[in-house]
DNA sequence: GTAATACCTAAACCTGACTTTAGGTCAAGG
DNA sequence: CCTTGACCTAAAGTCAGGTTTAGGTATTAC
């Protein structure tokens, strides 16, 4: 059983953050001992499981509902994985379209480079599309970059 | 040359967004006739560059001063190009990132499966790791999965 | 001549995820 | 006894990136 400042040194979060948490619903079942909350290993998995979930672009409330769901029991469990098959697709979209930006960022660094080292700015995009070299030229085409 | 509204329509974006990027600075040279805006091929271009500069996660003052720069000439390019540079490291860390939560969430979708198929949960876990299939093996080891 | 549109501005409001503030309880140490 | 430190709460503040509102001008349509 931990308080809230070991917590807060254990995961590097603020107290007020731990607080935030806990009033928004992510520990459903946390124990108070005379007003003074009462961390156990359930929350600190719980808080390990928030940090994946966060990184996986999950809202807070969404997170509460999966943790909501946990304290419900084996019943949820096709609830849960429907959740994450979402959030596995719209990752993917997410990443595709980084990737694009990405390309796009790509076209453009070989762009400047070319104008810092002296290209005069016309003709370099008077080549554009039909002379570019090959490596630019699908980061050109993925980005529709300009 | 084209109105406010115009632009909106060919652009998908509310007449207030484009109001307010010109408030922020990204259009250094739009000229206005007797108060009303005027955009030209200038600003479409800009604005289309705005488009994949925000896809790049660049924030609305990054890209003031990068329209700022472009206005000023040629003597910005190496400057231009650092901003993308910086850019690009940025974004590939961030798919990194994100890739490490797709394993996650990878991990996550075949664990539910599984639940949801009728295993047990304590006899699940108590495979794990050693006892993973290959195919989730590795998105367990990338992900540290719990 | 008046009503509907399209434009303009400043300023207030919104959302999400926190953080900060202000004020209060309680136990241990000097 | 009284101060320090760790805990507590509710409520207000912060930040980005817009959106909405309230009020005003100017042109076109009937």
């Amino acid at each position: 059983m931990y308080t809230i400042g070991q917590v807060s040194e254990m995961f590097g979060l603020p107290t007020s953050t731990l607080r935030y948490y806990d009033k928004q619903g992510l520990f459903p079942g946390l124990e108070r001992a005379s007003g003074i909350r009462r961390f156990s290993d359930t929350e600190l998995e719980a808080l390990r499981v928030i940090e994946c979930l966060k990184k996986a672009g999950m809202e807070i409330k969404d997170i509460r509902l999966f943790m909501e769901w946990c304290a419900e029991g084996p019943s949820t469990y096709p609830k849960r994985k429907a959740m994450f098959e979402e959030r596995k697709a719209h990752m993917e979209s997410e990443i595709a379209n980084m990737n694009r930006a990405l390309d796009m960022l790509k076209y453009k660094c070989w762009f400047y480079e070319q104008l810092s080292q002296g290209d005069n700015e016309a003709e370099l995009r008077a080549m554009i599309p039909d002379g570019l070299p090959e490596e630019i030229k699908k980061a050109y085409e993925n980005a529709h970059a300009r």
